[in-house]
DNA sequence: GCGAGTAGGTTCGCTTATTGAACGAACCCA
DNA sequence: TGGGTTCGTTCAATAAGCGAACCTACTCGC
């Protein structure tokens, strides 16, 4: 049986898990997200089995969330940068890293933070309302029809 | 071959995609997000197999994302509770769902939204730091050690 | 008392995915 | 000629996912 597909559904969170539910896609955007474009850079920085990361990055380039570039002629070879889709997925990493370390580490914290590249601070996201600045949280949530 | 496991990386981004990585677990935490708690309503919903509904809610007790409590004793009846830290990963599910909507559904957009319970206003959640309120973007972020 | 129904799973046989290691292809340099 | 680099593919074995059927422990209607 073929795994379940999920890209058609009505519901964001089922597309998007679709596209980046698995264990090393996330890893790999991560990877390119810090500035590593080429393969055997990815590869041995996950220790990710190379065939694995073949599929991951042919799934990426087919959804346009990273394009295959020619750096060199001869020999042929490539690397493989964010498109607009891409990096703008970056928001959902820095959600993910933000309750990993609140709930995933002992009371150290991760050894690794996220910082502002100008000030140097260390940054914290939350995930708020865009218009009214409001945390989202579940209590102030619910599922509803577009209007109109 | 065993699943490459992620769960005691120091980077954030792969204990949670140890976690929550899989084709499956993101749905079964917005179903109980949406109120779904018994294993059948779970089962229905997202047309599981149930081997791996057990398999996933298993997981997730064993992360104390969940707990199981049984509502009823004869017959013998349990359904399935998050815990803060399961309700904590709401926020990561609200920002998959923008990025999703935003780059993986056609010019109408999905036919579901979220909203402000009360105001009954569109929510449409971005990422921001938390002491600044500036945007989260990969251009002024950078990955440091923390302080001390 | 007996069969049907319900909730919450487990077991089964089969298909697909993941794994580490080895192998290729296409070029470079000495 | 012989190695080195980069970007993969192929391989056999193991693990995970699949739908369907089955199981348990009750309740209800007759």
């Amino acid at each position: 049986m073929k795994r379940t597909r999920f890209d058609d559904w009505p519901c964001p969170i089922a597309r998007a898990t679709d596209l980046i539910g698995d264990w090393w896609t996330p890893l790999v955007m991560r990877d390119l997200f810090f500035g590593r474009r080429r393969f055997d850079a990815i590869q041995e920085s996950l220790r990710i089995p190379r065939a694995v990361l073949a599929a991951r990055l042919e799934r990426l380039v087919d959804e346009e969330m990273v394009v295959k570039v020619a750096y060199e002629d001869r020999p042929p070879r490539y690397e493989y940068r964010l498109t607009d889709k891409g990096r703008d997925f970056w928001p959902v990493l820095a959600a993910m890293w933000r309750w990993s370390a609140d709930w995933l580490f002992d009371a150290a914290g991760p050894p690794v933070v996220l910082k502002n590249r100008e000030t140097g601070r260390v940054v914290n996201p939350i995930v708020v309302d865009e218009d009214t600045g409001a945390p989202v949280d579940l209590r102030t949530i619910r599922v509803g029809r577009p209007p109109h």
